[in-house]
DNA sequence: ACAGGGAAGTGGTCTGACCACTTAAGCAGA
DNA sequence: TCTGCTTAAGTGGTCAGACCACTTCCCTGT
C-alpha cells in the first residue's frame, strides 16, 4: 500500500521537474530551455516522456516550441488564466451565485454599450425580436441575451458570458413567457430609445423573474 | 504563406479529431474512450502522437485515464474553459482593446454594487485612501481598485479581474498623480454617498486620464 | 572576401518492445 | 454445481532507437 511513488502518473512529476528546472535557471520568457534528449538524461526518463510533459505545458500556453530551434519559455502568464478558472468554478457551492452575478455583469455592460451607440440600439434585431413576440412566436430567452453580447461587440466579454452561461442555474434556454413579455418587450424599447437606464432596470425585473421561476421549481 | 497544412503541430490536430469523436460518439461524462492504439490506428498516427494529445487532455482535466482499464470522460466543461480564454487572449491583436473594455465593465459593476449597499459604502478603507491621498502619501492605482473588487464581494469577478489586469496595457501599476487626485475623490465621494451615477462619471473620466497618459508615452 | 554546402542540433513522428495493472474467462478442486 | 485460483487478454506507462523536417552555423572552395 505504501507506495514509494506516489504519483502512478510519471509525466506529471516532469511538468514539475520541469518547472522546478525553469525556476533554478532562473528562465525568463523567451528563455530557451534544454533541449528535449538533455531533459530526458538529466531527469533519467525516456524523451517520450518528457515530450508529453512538455506538450501538456504547450497547450497551456506555457512553453513555446519550434521545429529545429528548441523549446523556449512563453508567456507565464497563460497559465494562471488556465489554472485560476478552472480551480475556481464548481469548487465552492457558494460560487454558483457568483457565476449568476458576473454574468448579469456582463449582459448589464452589453445594454448600456449598446443603447449609448446609435448605431447598435438601430439594428434590426431588435424589432425582429418584439415582432416575434407580437406574433406570439416563441423566442428562447438565451437568443436575446445572446444577442445583446454579440452587438456589444466585446468579444472576449461574449466568450466569458458563453462559458458562464454553462456553469449559470438561471434556466435561460427556455422560451420567454406571456409574463414576461411586457419586460423584454419594454427593456428592448428602452434600449432602442437610448435609454440605458430603462433597459437595464427592466432587464433587472425581467432576470428576477425568471429566478422566481427556477426557485418555484427547485423542487421535482 | 497559405499553407495547406496550416498546423505543424500535430498533436493539436489529434486534440481536435478527439474532440470530434467525443462528440460523434456522443460520450458522456465518465464513458470509456477507445484504447490508445485504436485510437492511433483510426487517426492513423502513431501511439505517441494520441498519447500526447491525451496527456494534454489529461492535464486539462478532459479526460481521465486509469492504467489497466482505460481512458475516460471527464468533466466536459472544464474543457471550454481552458480552450476559450487561453484561446483568445494574446491572439488578435484586437482583443486588447476589448481586455481593457472587459477589465472596466467588472470595475464598474464593483463600484454599482459598493454604492447600492449602505454597509459597503460605509467601509473605512474608502476613508483611508482619501486621508492618504490629503497627506500626499502615494496611492497606487491598482491598490483602489482592487478594493473596489474586493468589497464588491463577488469572488468570481475578482478572479477575473486580476487575469485581465495582468494583459491589460492600463498603466495601474502606478501611482495616482495630482491631476487624477481630483476624479478619485468624487469617485470615492460619491462611492461613499450612495451615488453609483457620480462615483462611476468619475471613475471613468479618472481612466480616461490615466489611457491618455498612457498614449502620451507610447513612444519611448 | 564571399557564397555555397554540409554537419550538427532540434523538435516531430513512428515503431516495437517491455512493464504494471485490471478484468474476465477458463480451469481445477471441493 | 459452486467456489477459488490461474491465466490470458487488454490497457495505460515507459523506454529505446530510428527516421524526417527544419534551423543554425561553421567550414570549405572559389
Amino acid at each position: 500500500m505504501e507506495k514509494s511513488s506516489p504519483s502512478s502518473k510519471r509525466f506529471l512529476d516532469i511538468v514539475h521537474d520541469l518547472r522546478t528546472i525553469i525556476k533554478e535557471e532562473g528562465a525568463v520568457i523567451g528563455d530557451k530551455l534544454p533541449s528535449e534528449r538533455v531533459l530526458a538524461e538529466r531527469l533519467q526518463v525516456g524523451r517520450s516522456t518528457v515530450r508529453e510533459a512538455l506538450r501538456s505545458l504547450e497547450l497551456l500556453g506555457l512553453i513555446e516550441t519550434r521545429r529545429g530551434e528548441g523549446t523556449f519559455l512563453a508567456d507565464y502568464k497563460k497559465h494562471q488564466l488556465v489554472e485560476i478558472l478552472s480551480a475556481f468554478i464548481m469548487q465552492h457551492p457558494q460560487s454558483l451565485q457568483h457565476v449568476d452575478a458576473t454574468r448579469r455583469i456582463h449582459e448589464t455592460a452589453a445594454i448600456e454599450s449598446i443603447a449609448a451607440d446609435a448605431e447598435l440600439r438601430g439594428l434590426p434585431v431588435w424589432q425582429g425580436f418584439l415582432r416575434k413576440m407580437e406574433l406570439g412566436e416563441p423566442v428562447i430567452r438565451e437568443d436575446v441575451l445572446k444577442e445583446l453580447l454579440v452587438a456589444a461587440g466585446n468579444r472576449l466579454s461574449l466568450k466569458i458570458w458563453f462559458l458562464l452561461k454553462q456553469y449559470s442555474r438561471v434556466p435561460t434556454q427556455y422560451e420567454i413567457t406571456a409574463g414576461e413579455q411586457g419586460y423584454v418587450t419594454r427593456m428592448l424599447d428602452g434600449l432602442m430609445d437610448g435609454s440605458s437606464v430603462t433597459a437595464i432596470g427592466h432587464y433587472d425585473d425581467w432576470l428576477d423573474l425568471v429566478n422566481a421561476e427556477r426557485r418555484g421549481e427547485h423542487e421535482c
